[in-house]
RNA sequence: GUGGCCGUAGCUCAAUGGUAGAGUCCCAGAUUGUGAUUCUGGUUGUUGCGGGUUCGAGUCCCGUCGGUCACCCCA
């Protein structure tokens, strides 16, 4: 049997790979005083028809369960937050810092970088209007990338914002309800030919030269000024870039976006969101109106930049080694000991040790290689000598006799 | 969803249209109380799948599934 195109097996190594990710998200996520949140992972499809006006009801993968209800997998948690953050949105103090890292599956072609499921660290803070709270969330993104060995040579955070752009058209002379598709001209000026541009714009009385010109303006507004001054004064600084070829793909965006690229440009972005100030009182048809951020960043890209960054790999490697190692191996040299091996096992394992053994006879050779493939610091031989035991450092191949009783002393904390 | 390239052992890859191979990995032994190297032996295949051409197909043709890259999209 074939697995699903776009779905992964994960091996113990691969599964420590993907914790490697997970246990970093959440670490600096806590260290920044977001909150973990979870929901369920099938959705009624009305909850992502609401927001998206069903044109990313395609990529779904969604299906009719036997009480005849169309359900679908989570694609994303937005959705979900803005439900579960309406319906109890008194319970909490505001801000709202909230995360989590949900595992998503999307109805696409899979290439490098996108898969049909993955896992993605979502971070939101709902109900801070202020640029303090822009900042707080780049920062957080920045910080979670350093989590990871990477560093300003590895990655930029490209800063935007839809006001500028909603200004700039506004300024020449086109219409509120016209802006979503502005944006998404903008969207792709800098992918396609001038001339294409030119004529999608023609209708607004625009030239793709002008909406060249301002992007590549790199001045800050005065809505992007303060949070440069915020994560400057963090000394973030050097992440972050101007940059208004950003302006993202939903509709839901009202105010500053960004996204996170790779400094080589190899990969897709590592990290993308922004401000979505409307969209619980859209959810909620009016009944909660709280401001909002978040941002969403997948395991698969951000796993091909640390495999392709030599600092970030080495801290990934050195963190499986010590995930996987074992404390002590118990070579049972005489089979006769068996029993006080055992008992011997059993006390290790009691004080926390990571300990393991052979299960059947096997010769002392095998034996070492086996603790040594396991990644045993120490090896403790049970033979002739009981009730006494040889202690091993396998690293530096020192060995001592330890009476049994004494072994659990080795490995308390010498205080 | 559209198009280019690619599918041979668990992995990396060979094989002019003529008997499917090597390295690696894994297992055992050399070595009955010590890990490396080395040596010896061993397991592993419906050549992705299904048709077709041919005396004969891993090889050529068609289809299909999967992978990959680009486009579309990117919550």
């Amino acid at each position: 049997m074939q697995l699903l195109p776009g779905f992964r097996d994960f091996y113990p190594d691969d599964c420590a790979r993907r914790n490697y990710i997970l246990e970093t998200w959440r670490s600096v996520a806590r260290r920044y005083g977001f909150v973990e949140f979870d929901g369920p992972v099938l959705e009624p499809i009305e909850l992502y028809k609401k927001k998206s006006g069903g044109e990313l009801v395609g990529q779904l993968f969604d299906f009719t369960d036997k009480g005849e209800r169309h359900v679908a997998l989570r694609p994303e948690m937005t959705p979900t937050l803005a439900r579960m953050v309406a319906a109890r949105e008194r319970d909490f103090k505001k801000p709202l810092k909230w995360f989590c890292v949900p595992q998503f599956f999307r109805y696409e072609k899979q290439q490098r970088g996108r898969l049909r499921e993955f896992y993605q660290l979502n971070c939101d803070i709902l109900g801070e209007p202020s640029p303090a709270a822009d900042a707080e969330l780049v920062a957080v993104v920045i910080d979670l990338l350093r989590g990871f060995g990477l560093g300003e040579k590895d990655f930029v955070v490209r800063l935007s914002s839809r006001t500028a752009w909603q200004e700039f058209f506004a300024r020449a002379g086109g219409q509120p309800e016209d802006e979503y598709e502005f944006f998404q001209i903008v969207d792709k000026a800098e992918r396609n030919p001038p001339e294409k541009t030119d004529a999608a714009l023609a209708k607004f009385g625009l030239t793709a030269q002008q909406v060249l010109d301002f992007m590549r303006s790199k001045t800050a507004t005065a809505e992007l000024a303060p949070i440069l001054a915020d994560l400057t004064a963090r000394g973030l600084g050097g992440f972050v870039e101007i940059d208004y070829a950003i302006v993202r793909g939903l509709a839901y965006y009202t105010g500053v976006v960004f996204e996170v690229f790779d400094r080589s440009k190899n990969e897709r972005a590592l990290a993308g969101g922004g401000r979505y100030d409307k969209l619980l009182s859209l959810m909620s048809d009016g009944k909660t109106d709280l401001p909002a951020l978040g941002f969403g960043m997948g395991d698969v890209v951000l796993a091909n930049l640390i495999n392709d960054t030599p600092a970030a790999k080495a801290q990934l490697d050195a963190w499986l080694a010590r995930e996987r190692a074992a404390d002590v191996y118990v070579v049972i040299a005489k089979e006769e000991r068996r029993p006080e091996a055992l008992a011997l096992v059993q006390r290790l394992r009691d004080a926390g040790q990571r300990t393991d053994f052979p299960l059947t006879a096997a010769k002392i050779g095998k034996q070492f290689q086996t603790a040594e493939q396991l990644g045993a610091r120490i090896a403790v031989l049970v033979g002739d000598e009981w009730p006494q035991v040889k202690v091993k450092t396998l690293a530096t191949r020192e060995e001592q006799f330890i009476a049994a009783d004494a072994v659990l002393a080795c490995f308390q904390p010498s205080t």
